[in-house]
DNA sequence: AGCACA
């Protein structure tokens, strides 16, 4: 078997990630990326020596974690060629859900301590970056339409070029690329420093435009920002 | 290459 002889498991583990893309980006990527395959309950990354250009990716469902491991396998992600497995051990995020979770002792006293002071503050709301809400992100949803109602635009004509629009504001070209190069035909991304929240995303011609925009319209970066996608003005 | 949960 391909992917070693790691028994399959929820959680992928990736490795061989571009080591200089910041921790918040590279897990907000890993999640627009891999949402595709089912829901994501939580994306771990450190940059410590020992971990940095790895992942962790936890799905809700095994299935979903073995379609991403057969599927993206070598996929081009900030131009390197991932490399996916199934995860060794199971996610603390998924034994905490199962009532399985046994904190660890094995560390340091400056690292328990960090851990005692979390624990206080335990009586606040749950819900991580990514997680609870990964359920309203199953997939790409209905067309986005929402905001200046009365004065809707026409509809452009089809164009080899798209516009996207709602987008958070941190989001970069890198990410878009890696959402959009999944589609056949895709060329570029780009963005405008002074115009947050838009971008343009070329591919060869309008067809396959369209099927990128039919794949990712709607599609959450975060919870709030479903992608509205549109042909591009010509 | 490196399997954690700041």
């Amino acid at each position: 078997m391909l992917s070693g002889d790691i028994p399959p498991n929820q959680s992928i583990y990736i490795k061989n990630l571009n080591e200089k893309v910041k921790k918040e980006e590279l897990k907000r990527s890993l999640y627009c990326l891999f949402s595709q395959y089912g829901r994501i309950l939580d994306v771990v990354a450190l940059k410590t020596p020992k971990l940095r250009g790895q992942a962790w990716v936890v799905f809700s469902e095994v299935t979903a974690a073995s379609n991403a491991v057969r599927q993206m396998q070598n996929f081009p992600f900030y131009d390197k060629p991932m490399r996916v497995q199934y995860a060794k051990t199971k996610s603390d995020c998924v034994a905490k859900a199962d009532g399985t979770f046994v904190p660890r002792e094995k560390k340091k006293k400056q690292e328990e301590k960090a851990e005692k002071k979390r624990r206080a503050e335990e009586a606040q709301q749950s819900g991580n970056a990514n997680g609870r809400n990964a359920e309203t992100n199953g997939g790409p949803t209905p067309p986005f339409r929402q905001g200046n109602q009365g004065a809707r635009e026409p509809e452009a004509a089809p164009n080899n070029i798209l516009f996207i629009q709602n987008l958070p504001h941190q989001t970069t070209s890198m990410m878009l690329q890696v959402l959009f190069q999944q589609y056949p035909g895709f060329r570029e991304v780009r963005m405008i420093e002074a115009k947050p929240g838009i971008a343009f995303v070329e591919f060869e011609d309008d067809v396959q435009s369209s099927m990128a925009m039919e794949a990712l319209q709607g599609f959450k970066i975060t919870p709030q920002n479903p992608m509205a996608i549109a042909y591009a003005k010509k």
